[in-house]
DNA sequence: GCCGTTTTCGGCCCGACTGTTTTCAGTCG
């Protein structure tokens, strides 16, 4: 069994075991545990199989929890779980994703109602029954009414890394199958949207269809849902995310990647325009109306060009301008990941993040930045340790001191620092100036109404130390919505205020969302792209913080962490400068 | 449940809001 698996069944379990109102500490060792589990480096049922070795080496497993694994490892479940599948129904699990209940409601819902699914408890809040409840009112019953709708918009969608990781594992072992020339995962994974409905992934080469053979007999498919001599679907992995394979002859693979990367509104556009042209394009080629001549088809480049526009990268293909930009000559020329030399949000031991400021410094330097900024939580953040004025003084001094020590980079020493709810700033003002970078970010209050919202961001540009706004949006992809405020007016502020908006690059958030990121471009804002890591490994989400820059039409210019060290110093200077004066 | 002892038991990130109560449990970050 895989490490993810394990952890898997153990975080169900664990949340379960919430449901049951068992021992909060026993829950997080399980959780913990699941979560090393997940990223231990070698597969922990090797080590439970192997006599030599013992898993209680691994931090957080001890004497309990190695038990369990050497029973999962045996068996594929283990006593506990079973005894909580027998309690409440494994469905119970899907309520917990439903914002504004817990697992106490939730026993609590079972037992009076037996209330075992979404659709369970979208009934008794109809039925205004989850008001009899104690301590359950009609604001509740409303709220949880929201929250499913929320949760049904998102279901059947998944983050785009999870999309990329899965086709990237696919595209890779089709790429080793005999007489495969091209593998390339198209559609909405292609353009870099946000979240993925579903993989397609087109393959050419005289062994493609042996390709379609692979994924209807890989491990992973949980159900064919369709195989036929050019196409087959599978649902894949515990997930179940769809992944279309679609076998292409040689010449029709430019053809074949622009109709099914999309968007459905920029083909629709692009199709008429070749009609207009007399052509016609489909996922085969290009094609004369009159005599059926093929005009191209084996390149997208030959396509766009035959049709009389420049090559359209992939993420703008929203019809939303970029067609006229392409026929004009001026599409941007967009930001890319090479150009990246420093990342600007990241934590450490010091708060939440799981490595020490050396660490990241040496995994960033290994990634070939010249300089990251460490910018751990402040005090308002309470459950993550967060600094308050004593130790950020002493963060300043410190990093000052081990720039001068030798590092493998440079660091500038960073606050992501809570806004409050009336605005003001976490830490005051004169610690704040001690720092190379500050980060303002929203944590706390987030239903205010809208007014009141757009104020607090206005009064916390008033800052002279804020440099950058941390994920603005507030928003958790499939999870939890932004909140309301003004964003034109905010972002027109910022501009004025030269403070800079953060792309957030995990792949959770990616906010700012592209189409503020485009508006907030033409309002005069400049970007920086950061990860938010909080363990080396996420570093490497830096690249969909790219993709969500080069969807909102950026240019290395447009960000600032693009810009090699001097000359971001030299803007972080002219920043304080300009706050003096 | 784990961990680290002050080595076999006690601590484990905790503060604040919300909606419900009329003093607080549940949820969230």
């Amino acid at each position: 069994m895989e490490n993810k698996e394990i952890a898997r069944l153990l975080h169900e379990t664990a949340d379960l075991m919430e449901v049951a109102g068992e021992d909060a500490f026993r829950i997080r060792s399980y959780r913990n545990a699941a979560s090393v589990i997940a990223s231990y480096p070698e597969r922990v049922a090797d080590i439970v199989c192997n006599p030599e070795r013992k898993v209680t080496e691994i931090p957080g497993i001890g004497k309990g929890l190695s038990l369990v694994l050497a029973e999962i490892c045996q068996r594929g479940s283990f006593e506990r779980r079973d005894e909580m599948l027998a309690r409440y129904p494994a469905s119970a699990l899907e309520l917990l994703k439903i914002q504004g209940l817990g697992p106490k409601s939730i026993a609590l819902l079972y037992e009076h109602y037996n209330v075992r699914t979404v659709d369970d408890l979208e009934r008794i809040c109809r039925e205004q029954k989850l008001r009899s409840l104690p301590r359950m009112g009609a604001k509740l019953e409303e709220k949880v009414l929201r929250s499913i709708e929320a949760y049904r918009r998102s279901a059947g969608r998944f983050l785009l890394s999870f999309g990329r990781r899965t086709a990237d594992e696919l595209s890779a072992e089709f790429a080793a199958l005999p007489g495969i020339e091209k593998v390339e995962a198209a559609g909405s994974l292609r353009r870099g949207r946000e979240t993925v409905g579903d993989l397609d992934i087109l393959v050419t080469g005289p062994g493609a269809a042996e390709a379609l053979n692979h994924l209807v007999t890989h491990p992973k498919a949980q159900e064919v849902l369709g195989q036929g001599g050019n196409k087959a679907s599978v649902s894949f992995g515990l997930e179940r995310l769809q992944v279309d394979v679609r076998a292409l002859p040689h010449e029709s693979f430019g053809a074949a990647m622009q109709y099914f990367t999309g968007s459905k509104e920029h083909n629709v556009v692009l199709r008429t325009n070749a009609i207009k042209q007399g052509l016609t394009l489909n996922e085969y080629g290009l094609f004369t109306l009159e005599e059926n001549q093929r005009a191209a088809g084996e390149s997208e480049e030959d396509i766009y060009q035959r049709l009389g526009y420049a090559w359209i990268p992939p993420e703008l293909r929203e019809n939303c301008g970029e067609l006229e930009a392409a026929q004009e000559g001026t599409l941007p020329k967009l930001v890319e990941l090479s150009q990246i030399r420093g990342d600007l949000h990241m934590h450490t031991t010091e708060t939440d993040g799981r490595a020490t400021l050396r660490e990241m410094a040496e995994a960033a330097a290994a990634l070939g930045y010249e300089y990251i900024a460490i910018t751990d939580h402040s005090k308002a953040l309470a459950m993550s340790n967060g600094l308050d004025e004593e130790r950020v003084v002493g963060f300043a001094a410190q990093v000052r001191e081990l720039n001068r020590d030798g590092l493998p980079l440079r660091v500038f020493s960073g606050l992501e620092c809570d806004i409050l709810r009336d605005g003001a700033m976490d830490i005051s003002e004169d610690a704040l100036a001690e720092l190379d970078l500050v980060i303002g970010s929203v944590h706390s209050y987030f239903n205010l109404e809208a007014a009141e919202m757009t104020d607090r961001f206005l009064r916390a540009l008033e800052s002279p130390s804020l440099r950058i706004i941390g994920h603005m949006t507030g928003r958790i992809l499939l999870q939890r919505e932004p909140y309301p405020f003004d964003f034109d007016r905010v972002a027109a502020k910022a501009a004025q205020r030269g403070v800079w908006l953060e792309i957030n690059a995990s792949p959770e958030r990616l906010d700012l969302p592209s189409q503020f990121v485009r508006s907030a471009k033409r309002r005069g804002c400049r970007f920086s792209i950061s990860t938010d890591a909080h363990r080396p490994s996420h570093l490497h989400n830096m690249r969909y913080g790219v993709i969500t820059a080069r969807r909102g039409w950026l240019e290395a210019a447009d960000v600032m962490n693009a810009q090699n060290l001097s000359g971001f110093e030299a803007a972080l200077r002219l920043a304080r400068t300009a706050r003096v004066a």
